[in-house]
Parts: C-alpha cells; sequence; structure tokens
DNA sequence: GTTGTTTTGAAATTTCTGATACAGGTTTTC
DNA sequence: GAAAACCTGTATCAGAAATTTCAAAACAAC
C-alpha cells in the first residue's frame, strides 16, 4: 500500500473505491452503491430511512454497507461525505480537472470523450435556421411524417417515431425494403414528410425511397453524417451530425442528439395538442396493467 | 409554473438572504448567521448542538434562527441548504458547454449542454469492473445473447442488435410483448444472456421477461436510469446511465454510449472472428446490389 | 435433495437529536 | 428608576433516527 500525497488535488474520493470494490459486493450493496454513485454524495446526506427506500432496500443493508466501507456508523459516513464535498468545493483545482480518468475503464473513458466531441462538434456544425425549419415543419399537424433509416440508423428512427407518434397524429416507420414501402408510395405526395437516417455505407433503398418520394412531391429531412448522403440531393433540408469513434463502428450519438433535441423541440411547440395526448397515452397504459 | 426560474446564473441564495436581513437579528441570531455564512453552507450541515457549540450559542437560540428565516424546523433548513448545494454543483456543468448558444438555436445548445453533462455523469458513475464483466460475458462465444428493452428503449436494443449480430453469432431482438417472447423461454437457460433496457416508467412486460429469464437460470444484464429498474434486483451486471434532460422525454444519450462503448469492446475482443465476419457480410451487400 | 452459509428485512432496542417550557438576565421605554 | 418587552440559556421531553437482534429466505456446495 503506496503512500499517495495528501495534496489536495488528489481525490482518493470514496466514490472511486467504490467503483473498485463493486464486484465484491452484495446485490443490496450493489443497490446503495449505484444510488449513492448516481447522485454522488447528495443521496447519501438523507436519513438511513430515505436512502434505504430510496435504494429499495431495508435499513440494516445500509447499515451494513457503510460499515462495509469501514465507518463507524451512519452519521461517520455522513460525515465524511460533507468533508468530501467541502474539500472538493473548495478546491480550485477540482473544478479544472473534473473527470479522474486516470484509472479504471479507460475506454469508456475515452470513447466517451470522443462522443462528446462529435457532440460538440455536431452542434457547431448545424445551421440554426435547418433545424428550426425542420422543427417548424414536423410540428405542422397537416403533414404526414414518415421515419426511416438504414441497417444500424433504422434503429434511431424507430426511436424518433416512438416519441414523435404520442406527440403528433400522422406518424409512421416505414421499413427500408423496397418491397415493404413501394405499395405505400402511392400515396405520398405534398403532404408528406419523410425523415430518413443514413450514414456511410449509404443504403441503396434507403436512397431510393426518399427519390421515389420526392418525385412524388414528398418533402425529405435527411440526417446523415458529414460525408452527407446521396440523400442530400433531393432532401430539403440536412442536418449531419459527427459520427467518428476509436471503434470499428461509427458512433451515432450525435444523431441521436439531433433526434432528442428535434422531439424535444416539437414537443414543446406542440405542446398545447400534445399534452392531453401523453397523459391519454398515460392513461391507457395504466388502465391495461 | 409552480417552480421559480432554474436558470443557474440566478442565485437568490439563503446566504442573501441572510445577509440582507442581518441587522434585523438579535446578538445570537447574528452568532449563528455569521457562523453559517463563513462556511456556507456546510456550517449548517451539522446537527444543532455541533452548530450550537461552535457559534457559541445555545441550541435553543440556533432553532429560534431557522425558524426565524421561514423554516419549519432544523431538518427542513438543512434540507434546502442540501438542494441548494445540489443545484450549485451542477450548473457548472450547463454552463461549461463554451459552444455559442447565442444565436440561432439555443434549444439544441443547451439540450446538447446537457447531454454532454449526462455524458460525463454517467462515465463517472460506471464501475469499471462492472463494465469489462459485461464485455467478457457478451464476448464468450459460448453464450447467446438476446436484447430487449421498452417502448422507446426497445430501438436501443434494436441498434445494440445490428451490430453485435455481426460481430458474433447467436444474437437476438426480444420483443418486449409477453405473447412474443413466453414461448421461447423454454430454450433460455444458463447459456443465455439477457441484455435489458429500461428506464423510468418501468415496463412491466420486460421486467416480467427479465424475471422468468432468471428462474431460467440465464443471466440479466441492465441498462437503466440511475434509479434502477426493479429489474435490478435479478440482474448480474446493472449499467446505469443519466437521462435528464431539458425536455418533456428523459434522454437515451448516455444509454447509447454505454451501448456503442460496448459494441466497440466486444468487437476489438473478439476481433479474429470478427473481423471475416464483417468482411463476409460486405461482401454479401455488395453482392444484392 | 440436504446441509451449511450467506444475505436480507421485520421488529425491538437504544441512542441521540430536535423541540419546548420556563426562569434568569438584559435592554428598552416611559 | 421602575416596568415592560425582549433575549437567552438550562433543564427536560418527545419523537425520530440509528443500531442490534434474530429468524426467514436465498444461495451454494455437496
Amino acid at each position: 500500500m503506496r503512500r499517495a500525497s495528501r495534496n489536495p488535488s488528489e481525490q482518493p474520493s470514496l466514490a472511486e473505491r467504490i467503483r473498485h470494490e463493486m464486484d465484491s459486493f452484495t446485490p443490496s450493496e450493489k443497490r446503495a452503491a449505484h444510488l449513492l454513485l448516481s447522485h454522488y454524495p447528495f443521496a447519501g446526506l438523507d436519513t438511513v430511512a430515505e436512502f434505504a427506500a430510496r435504494a429499495g432496500i431495508s435499513a440494516p443493508s445500509v447499515l451494513r454497507f457503510v460499515t462495509r466501507l469501514g465507518f463507524g456508523g451512519f452519521p461517520d459516513f455522513q460525515k465524511h461525505l460533507r468533508e468530501e464535498l467541502e474539500a472538493q468545493l473548495l478546491s480550485p483545482l477540482a473544478k479544472a480537472g473534473p473527470t479522474d480518468k486516470s484509472q479504471g475503464a479507460p475506454a469508456l473513458a475515452s470513447f466517451a470523450d470522443a462522443v462528446i466531441g462529435n457532440l460538440k462538434a455536431t452542434v457547431e456544425n448545424i445551421a440554426p435556421a435547418e433545424f428550426d425549419a425542420v422543427v417548424a415543419l414536423l410540428s405542422d399537424p397537416r403533414q404526414r411524417v414518415h421515419l426511416t433509416g438504414g441497417r444500424f440508423t433504422g434503429a434511431l428512427a424507430r426511436y424518433a417515431e416512438s416519441h414523435l407518434r404520442i406527440v403528433r397524429s400522422h406518424v409512421d416507420f416505414i421499413e427500408g425494403q423496397p418491397a415493404l414501402w413501394r405499395d405505400r408510395m402511392i400515396e405520398i405526395g405534398r403532404r408528406d414528410v419523410i425523415v430518413a437516417f443514413d450514414i456511410r455505407r449509404y443504403q441503396e433503398d434507403v436512397i431510393a425511397l426518399c427519390e421515389t418520394a420526392t418525385k412524388q412531391g414528398a418533402t425529405v429531412v435527411l440526417l446523415t453524417d458529414p460525408w452527407l448522403s446521396p440523400i442530400a440531393r433531393v432532401a430539403r433540408h440536412v442536418l449531419p451530425a459527427h459520427v467518428a469513434a476509436p471503434s470499428n463502428w461509427d458512433s451515432s450519438a450525435g444523431l441521436l442528439l439531433l433526434t432528442e433535441a428535434l422531439v424535444a423541440a416539437v414537443t414543446k411547440r406542440l405542446w398545447d395538442t400534445a399534452k392531453p395526448r401523453m397523459e391519454a397515452v398515460e392513461r391507457l397504459r395504466s388502465e391495461r396493467t
């Protein structure tokens, strides 16, 4: 056990220790640990009863947890949290070096760094007017909205659909395979919006779908990577997202960010009609149970 | 709108109020006030007795002080301090993003800030051992991997499936509805891994699926929010992600981050077998064209 | 299956904290 | 200078919170 320096910038934070010992905990202890880490350290400043209730375990389990961490009792534990918090808040260094990426899962941390970089780059490269125009389009109740995507991005289209379909009507998901959408195309026209997700290894069938829809007079919104899918040629609006990651696969986090931001904006804009819809859905869900 | 503006720059801090009302305090109250301000807000987080001793006054005087500030009692007072502290500590993240949110789409920029904050918090709260254990599990060719999720998170499960299915064999997606998976359960056993996505408004059918699978001897991996789905009780591994966003919906970006990081790690680990598989898929795709 | 071990929560117990009543002292006011 | 109003601390109480005990349940090993 080497004796680390006692300098204030160093943080042998309790959180770190917990993370490190996580696998040696019992199931109940893990629940306590997760709760604490998720709201570190505030979750631990409540009473034992409150903490136990939030973690979904019993009070004694909480006590055993803190004892296991080496504290004499719950008050001791809380005192430590307070002191740690105070030290961290007072130390200006703490703010400078936020993430202790020293050890642990370097893979996860560096991956996250890359993704965060993507998000920032994505936001900066989006034309605000373009974003707003898409929001306006998706908020127009007269338009019918269809979502589609490729092998991987299809999941994002589904994600968008599952939210939008609650917020407004006339929302659906179109499978990528031509055989599945060819027939529908006769009904597609000026009042339809196609939101297409398509990134590198652009997918023929999605491209074909958008081209066909455009010919019918539909409006195409494209979410793609910075190299732009060929769909950009026919798309009315294009929102590119950075996708590079330290992986053999691209990261879709930027696309998800745009998707969620769009959904949030549309929900806000249609709030008067969206709210009762959301409540109705909630009611139906509870009835089923 | 019940809640006053949540804007971070605003500071209706209790400290400010105390400073303002300072001259209307009695001598004892002033001592209490000074102590509190000198170590704000930590001095107030101790017990009444401790606080009284440090301030050099009696416990009842402390009680009168907090009552005078408008709190129902000492616990109320402490709760307020904790909440204020928490809000203050979390806000720097929001400010951190110096993206030029001045113009056009402030919605997008602030949304991105919140998401980035989520990602950081998510990474910090993941136990490396837990992450690694999940990677090992998903990299085990003897295990069969099944992915599932709820209304919204189902899309993430599909996203994971579409990647994993290329990297390794025995990967599939299970629809949430019990009618669709009940039959399959007879084949689920010790050699099966269920990766479940479940966030707030935890979904009964997904919970039921995991419980059933656990009884059959399967291993459950759970990706959830910090409040932990009930599935955590039966899950072998739990990876929580922060989901709060300035929206009527939660953000799944943290879950996506974890998903992509897992896929990246598994791909790397299984690279020897994954590479030929990926090439084969590529070949098939080009042939079809 | 059966046994031994570990984990867990309900309930009883103990400790301690926050709250209150009251009396002594101080300042204010006429 | 006396009375009133006001602070303040001591002693005490009520209640809540942490802790311990113990038996049931889950789990693992055989």
